[in-house]
DNA sequence: GACAGGTGGTGAACCGCTTCACTGATGCGC
DNA sequence: GCGCATCAGTGAAGCGGTTCACCACCTGTC
């Protein structure tokens, strides 16, 4: 058998060049060296079936052109899909992602967020489980930091594209208040290590004003899960009437739940979701959502990404977009009218 | 400012202990040193903070520990979720999931396939485009390569879990003939460049005997493109009265359509899905799939994996694995009712 | 004719780890 | 007391690039 042949290195094109191996370094990259050396190398390089090595590239130089997508929770489904197109939004500029899933726990995230550091990605892109961490700031000092969805305080991120989710929330809220509501209940996937959430803040601003009582319930992100939250929370003593999902995700929970209970959305339950996955739209009855311009948000963070990497003149443009949800309106939230016992 | 610290390194280490780098080396990976000195230098470590370089390591020893998983389509819906559930699955066994969307391109396929070899990804974990893509038996020669879906000809891969895909669809179009559907449209994704897969052929095969006449279709796994798609089928000549998508995520766009035409499912148009992505279950009316057994697939898929790569014993274990699909009959199939012009 | 300045390169250090070949000391049997 | 393993550890050579310092040569200039 004839033995695997090796790859072809540096070294190689230098001796089919008779050029030494900086030489052909620098022409491989367009450097230093006159058009004509480097269409030669170029030759060459192409004749020996040259493809450069990342992982030596990496260490020499630090870089590799990589991005690293940190998402919070991959059981979210609308978090798979962006994480989707980020990724093909990426790959569109020459960029691969490394898509890596943090399973909505603070601990991996950062650890994770460190390993990818360690791979010399030239930029991370962080859709943080908890905003909050002490661990962003050190991260930032490693590498280039974009965050998506909440801000990171103090300024450490890069770049960042935040969720108006206050202004999303409260009038979700509002609407809800408005088709008669009294007993809401916000179910939301945070651990319970991340207090605080904005979001969370809000309910409690917002709903006295509203004249409603709203409690925070926490629910995983994957369907079996969120439905048994929810299956606990609508046979559990005051049910709410109206239900406000910080996800889509929960918000699907709280579908199966109903239909297994046999309670009628929205005559007996109403239901907001947040974040409108595309899905959404398809249930009957149509779930309300908030609605991210997703094709914005795409194209938003690959350019401010690309713009962080290759800042070295830090602070031209802005670093900062704050995107503003669209309210989707559909069948799942009505007016109060089945109050009292259930069934 | 303090100039940022340099990274604390196995010299580092070896000067505090007052050993050689080399044998630090060896001690952090419990090898050659007798336990106490190993003892020491964890302990030196851990005191400097020490964390190994993962791209020095690999690229002079060729590991990083790293698998990459390559998917079709991240379109897809059920791809994403299966991909972060493989994602979660590996991280589970300390090993980080390289994450890459192939956009249903067998070029891109290749490339990426070449580039997460080039990372030194461990073994690499793939649900291909195009399983007949002369490009497979160059990646298996470099890398541990295990195949999800689709079978790779030539045993090119080192492990492969296959989906018995002739079986399901001869059932599913079976079971629309029992309903009375004798126009019959099966959707899929494939490009077309990449001809008769298995399913395909089955069609051909199966349809004939069940005097049912079955056309093609080839629509994008998006909902947007997936929904235009089903809307030309359904208002051009010879509208099917039932539709077989071969993934869920297409028959979502049926739904779309349906909905839009004003077709009622199941008594105007029937629809069956595979896969079975759980939000399946939770469309009006629940759409009829075809299950496979995820958590089955991803444990198997993670063993394989690990086997493969831990195996110089090639061929103990057995190395290939047929899933076969578990028939989730819903509400979306119905018998054949109004014949005839469309409204 | 000496010198500055630009061109077209070269050699070697370096990135941080793994691994091979080798060395000194120690233990052991007889 | 000798030969021979075994043990604990060392030095240096990779891996395949990038980058720095430097050099030889040519050209133009005063």
């Amino acid at each position: 058998m004839p033995e695997r042949r090796r790859r072809p290195t540096l070294k190689d094109i230098a001796e089919e060049t008779g050029l030494s191996s900086a030489a052909v370094s620098y022409a491989l990259r367009g450097l230093q060296v006159p058009v004509q050396t480097q269409e030669r190398v170029r030759e060459a390089a192409d004749r020996l079936g040259y493809t450069g090595d990342p992982i030596a590239r990496a260490l020499a130089s630090g870089r590799t052109g990589n991005v690293g997508l940190l998402c919070g929770s991959l059981e979210d489904i609308w978090q798979q899909s962006l994480a989707a197109a980020l990724g093909r939004g990426l790959l569109g500029v020459g960029r691969q992602a490394l898509i890596v899933d943090a399973t909505n726990n603070p601990d991996q995230e950062r650890k994770l967020a460190m390993q990818l550091v360690d791979q010399r990605v030239d930029a991370l892109i962080a859709m943080p489980v908890d905003p909050k961490a002490a661990h962003w700031a050190a991260v930032a000092e490693r590498v280039v930091l974009v965050s998506i969805g909440d801000g990171l305080p103090g300024a450490a991120a890069a770049a960042e594209v935040v969720f108006d989710n206050e202004a999303a929330v409260a009038d979700a809220l509002r609407e809800l208040a408005n088709a008669g509501h009294r007993r809401i209940t916000v179910l939301t996937s945070v651990a319970a290590s991340t207090p605080d959430r904005p979001a969370e803040a809000v309910v409690h601003r917002v709903g006295p004003a509203l004249g409603i009582t709203a409690g925070l319930l926490t629910a995983p992100y994957d369907l079996a899960g969120a439905t048994s939250a929810a299956l606990r929370m609508l046979t559990g003593p005051d049910r709410p009437t109206g239900v406000l999902c910080l996800s889509d995700s929960l918000a699907y929970g709280v579908y199966a739940a109903a239909r297994e209970l046999g309670l009628r959305i929205p005559d007996d339950l109403s239901i907001m979701g947040f974040d409108d996955h595309p899905l959404s739209a398809l249930l009957t009855p149509p779930l309300s959502s908030y609605r991210w311009p997703v094709e914005e948000l795409v194209a938003t963070v690959v350019r401010l990404t690309l713009d962080a990497i290759e800042a070295t003149d830090s602070g031209s443009r802005s670093r900062r977009r704050v995107l503003v949800a669209q309210p989707r309106r559909r069948g799942s939230v009505g007016a109060v009218r089945s109050v009292g016992a259930l069934g």
